[in-house]
DNA sequence: TGTACATCAGTGAACGCGCGTTCACTGATGTAC
DNA sequence: TGTACATCAGTGAACGCGCGTTCACTGATGTAC
């Protein structure tokens, strides 16, 4: 009973509803935000497009819950990357390593699948019923209070931290996923941008 | 004969290419970008859909177009606010004070026309005729030299200084024009970027 | 200055298409007895 | 364990719509003589 679907049946589907936002994932990966399409979605899923409004009430919750998985699975990648990050012997040095994996995960995304980057965060008309969409955030909040806690942040430069940080790397990746950096300058660019955080934030 | 437009007739309109990309325009910036379409386009301008096609390939070149006729506006908007700045004695002062217009302007843009904003960075599939498209580029550009001719940079800061400024402005323009930041944290936000571009870059 | 004519910039009707959504329906499932 | 039945998750046909684009056309314009 651990996997309910798949009964021997066809004809009902499992778990459709979590196979159609993959279906929407993947179209819209490969195709653009554009190219999202109710009828589009069935077809893929190998469905009528009347079973869909058994799981979304339209194509608008749909995108919705679309850019929230999206928006997951960056925090995702980044808290992944966070925790793999080579450890030091020196608190600072690991809470700086720490914090650029983060930046790192969060480019990472949007270079690897730049159109589902972009919905990720397009506004939507419905709210997404899925939790944990804003992983990504919070986990750059913890971030911030690991460098202050190692000592490398002044009273004025915590407060600046989240937005400095955030606007920059979020800046970057968007200009990444919109083709504006020729994608032998990614690397440098980023390079770039947290020397000149660190450079901004850390006391000296 | 300086409007050659207007000559008592209808049948001529005399200048629906500029006509259409303002119809164009100001459907984006009230609907958003999805709303762009050519019967639509010429429906605003009052003329048969088809009459369209003598002045633009196809839509898509249409919405090339306004993409390029965006980025023009964001450029002169920044330009004309660094040209507007306050004057101070201060070589340096003075450099920083166009500086920071220049990306007040950028972030101003994204706040009054997010809309347009968000067109102005999607690719599009076909190139632009319009020129002066990177003028927003070239400002930053002048704008840091300025401030390297005023002793500001070091060696190092001259060079991270391009991508550290453009990246964390556009972050924090697409973060507000994505309503991703509350009305009342923008200036803010936009103050704590501008402290830490400057902690980041000025020499101490 | 007046007229013939080529060129230009529109019209309007039609095309086929794919879209989101609705509806009455039916096959499969799980539960109560 | 077997059966009746309510519930659930699909089907499939149809709807009306707005879309981008095409085509043969025509009215207006400007130029040559």
């Amino acid at each position: 009973m651990l996997t309910p679907q798949r009964k021997g049946s066809d004809y009902h589907h499992g778990d459709l509803r979590h196979a159609a936002i993959m279906a929407a994932r993947s179209l819209v990966a490969s195709h653009g935000m554009a190219a999202l399409g109710l009828r589009k979605v069935s077809e893929k899923v190998a469905v009528s497009p009347a079973a869909l409004y058994r799981h979304f009430e339209d194509l608008e919750q749909l995108r919705a819950e679309l850019s929230a998985q999206v928006r997951i699975e960056i925090g995702e990648l980044m808290v992944a990357k966070r925790d793999r990050a080579a450890k030091s012997k020196s608190r600072r040095r690991n809470a700086i390593l720490r914090f650029e994996a983060l930046g790192e995960g969060y480019v990472e995304y949007a270079k690897k699948n730049p159109r589902l980057f972009e919905i990720a965060f397009t506004p939507c008309d419905k709210e997404p019923l899925a939790k944990n969409s804003d992983l990504a955030h919070r986990a750059l909040e913890e971030s911030v209070h690991e460098l202050a806690a190692a000592g490398l942040l002044s009273n004025k430069t915590v407060e600046i931290a989240p937005m400095l940080a955030w606007s920059s790397v979020h800046g970057l990746a968007t200009l990444i996923a919109q083709d504006a950096i020729p994608a032998r300058e990614h690397n440098a660019a980023l390079q770039q941008i947290f020397q000149g955080v660190q450079l901004a934030l850390f006391k000296r």
